[in-house]
DNA sequence: TTTCCTGCAAAAGGTTTGCATGAGC
DNA sequence: GCTCATGCAAACCTTTTGCAGGAAA
């Protein structure tokens, strides 16, 4: 299967460039507000669509906290992240432990493993702040 | 708010029986297919209610392996998840490096880590073995 | 006899897709 | 000019919910 070229379109790069700004890590709705501040005929369809082609070649990172919507991560260098259970907002952590983690559970398993997900889960500084 | 009391139900019984009869790690509606057998007029509606009621009260574990359904487990038992990047299936993994993880990253940030979710991915024995 | 639970069906919520048109390169 | 991408809207898929009747305790 020949491998089809993408092209650089305002959309695209609007969307790009709107997750690179940001580093919070934000939903597919909320890089559609916030694009359409610029475009304001794009479509949610476009948003999903580029979220997609972005994320397949490696530009930008799905990210899943366990929540009913899917995140994106201008960032895509492996790290971790950690999502906090009262306000909901997600911050990047450092990326040690990778290699620790798969090793600890190749020995443990029978399984082949090739990669894992972990999120944090916890208190924001802000929030364990509020004492809440 | 007083806790209110849940009753077992046919439906709730039979629900818990099969999901503790089977160690695979069925999606709802593999649970609604295999219940139905015992119980035919079991409706999809039946099945979430209880998974929810029954793993709230911390009798089975709503599991999350990043895929578009959630998946439920007999053992409620604290432990780690491995799916099979190429067949899907879950397998159950050892519990070990729980508080280790947490420690780690608790030093790494600055929030109040307070739990985590890991699933590794990789090739189950049998996806290894087919050389796929 | 009081709640809680069920079946049914409709709705919700996030994401994907078909189609005709538009725009990169 | 050839593809790939877009906007729009409808479809999809999983899960949740409203409601009236049914069954635990």
């Amino acid at each position: 299967m020949p491998k089809k070229k993408s092209r650089m379109t305002h959309q695209r790069q609007a969307i790009l460039e709107e997750l690179r700004k940001i580093d919070s890590h934000p939903t597919a709705d909320e890089i559609y507000y916030r694009v359409r501040q610029k475009l304001p005929h794009i479509s949610l369809g476009t948003i999903y669509r580029n979220l997609e082609v972005l994320s397949n070649s490696g530009i930008i990172k799905k990210i899943d906290v366990c929540t009913s919507q899917k995140r994106y991560d201008g960032r895509a260098e492996f790290h971790y992240h950690a999502s906090c259970i009262n306000c909901g907002r997600v911050d990047d952590l450092l990326a040690n432990s990778r290699v620790a983690i798969e090793d600890i559970f190749s020995a443990l398993c029978k399984y082949k493993i090739t990669g894992h997900q972990l999120v944090l889960f916890g208190l924001c500084p802000e929030c364990k702040m509020k004492g809440e």
